[in-house]
DNA sequence: TTCTTATTTCGCAAAAATACGAAATATATT
DNA sequence: AATATATTTCGTATTTTTGCGAAATAAGAA
């Protein structure tokens, strides 16, 4: 690409962009889900529900770390994971506000 | 990364996943903001709102369009874009349901 | 037909994402 | 101290994404 481009783009752009990248793969989708249903902090044991190496699943949590989207504690060795409830429900104002914003009456649109 | 391995998750995850990707970039996100705001269907020439070529630009939009976000029609030698409204709310519904299958009792996670 | 305009395709290059094994680190147990 | 276990970091390889200029394509105008 030469030189990186998203930067030029307006800050809130760029946010959204980094907030959706968080959920476009289907392995941290998993782990969110994941963290969802057995409703408690897991260590990292569950890599291997997925079809993925320790290293890969990790790399992979530092990237939902990152989006702020779980927490996590350690407790000697281990490492416990959760959601980050208020990361959450920003993410779903800001999926609300888009879809929203996106919406409009149908017949103005591409009519042939 | 040797071996792609995203088709080794279910399908949903998959579909999820992808459609997320479309959004993941704040040149996307532009243009179906943009496509939003003007209301209409419009060619090629916003181009120049982006700091982006329009190769470039081309290229986001064909990725909007693979992913069903976008529709479009010809008129000579222009084209014309505008939003699939179906597609849209088809994403607000997978957004919300997937917010909603996140949000749990904050109370049962990652209390130090 | 030739020229102009709009768009798409092609080829290429650089950056970022994905993936993993080996080694390093850190903690707990013996 | 030595051993076992859990996780992270490092180095590396491959794929995908991003980006663009040049050429090709297509339609309308002169």
């Amino acid at each position: 690409m030469a030189i990186a481009k998203t930067m030029l783009f307006n800050d809130e752009l760029q946010k959204n962009a980094e907030l959706f990248k968080a959920l476009a793969h289907p392995a941290r989708l998993a782990i969110l889900k994941y963290l969802a249903e057995t409703r408690t902090c897991i260590n990292g044991d569950f890599a291997y529900e997925l079809p993925l190496s320790r290293t890969t699943v990790n790399q992979h949590l530092t990237e939902l770390k990152n989006a702020g989207l779980i927490l996590w504690h350690t407790s000697g060795v281990k490492t416990y994971y959760c959601l980050n409830q208020k990361k959450i429900s920003e993410l779903g104002e800001i999926a609300k506000a888009l879809i929203d914003e996106l919406t409009i009456p149908e017949d103005t649109c591409c009519q042939p």
